[in-house]
DNA sequence: TAGAGGATTGAT
DNA sequence: TCAATCCTCTAC
């Protein structure tokens, strides 16, 4: 079953970050699906020096977080990666989570043949990359994530609190104090998590 | 309008 | 450890 919108809207973007763990993230692209399982996610925070809107400062960048949540947020970083992220809490309350790793469950073929590789070793285990395999670029920015061409699902797994790890987050030594919150959701001893 | 740098990755 | 690569943001 697809996730509704009411799970996104809501107004503590940790938690929401850490119940996106075992949820499914699919595409559906020229008739075929690809996706996988979340494994490993980030929290950002219009509160806190890693996230992009930081302050409420809205940029045409980052514009689509101020809008409700439930949406994709997607963007392009370093210049050749794009990144994924989930829109979350209300209308002006700039929140987000960031999704660093999937494990792949459908659509292996397409997604090998997106990646360029033989065999499906860590094909999405980081975040550049499973945007890459399940096709997901910037065209996506804004669309909902109940669409028929992308979309959240919940699997009907559960996961207990002794499953997930905390961590801090990846890649914003920017954020000074701030890069040491525990916002990085894992699955403990998971394969598919990003190195 | 120029210049710096980034929520990464894979090769060396 | 380092280059790839280009868009975004800031400062002028």
């Amino acid at each position: 079953m697809k996730l509704e919108q009411s799970f996104y809207q809501r107004r503590d973007v940790t938690r929401i970050a850490r119940e996106l763990l075992g949820k499914g993230l699919f595409t559906r692209q020229g008739g075929k699906t690809s996706g996988g399982i979340i494994v490993e996610t980030e929290a950002y925070s219009n509160t806190e020096r890693g996230c992009h809107a930081y302050q409420n400062r809205m940029t045409n960048r980052n514009e689509i977080m101020f809008g409700e949540g439930g949406h994709a947020y997607v963007y392009l970083c370093y210049g050749i990666h794009n990144l994924f992220n989930v829109v979350t809490n209300g209308e002006g309350e700039a929140d987000a989570v960031l999704i660093r790793a999937l494990e792949p469950v459908e659509g292996l073929q397409l997604m090998k043949a997106r990646m360029k590789v033989k065999n499906d070793n860590r094909i999405t285990s980081g975040p550049g990359k499973l945007t890459k395999a399940l096709g997901i670029d910037r065209r996506l920015n804004g669309q909902p994530l109940w669409s028929r061409d992308l979309w959240l699902e919940d699997l009907g797994s559960r996961i207990g609190k002794d499953q997930i790890v905390m961590s801090a987050r990846i890649g914003i030594d920017y954020a000074g104090s701030d890069a040491l919150l525990p916002w990085r959701f894992t699955l403990r001893d998971n394969l598919w998590i990003s190195k």
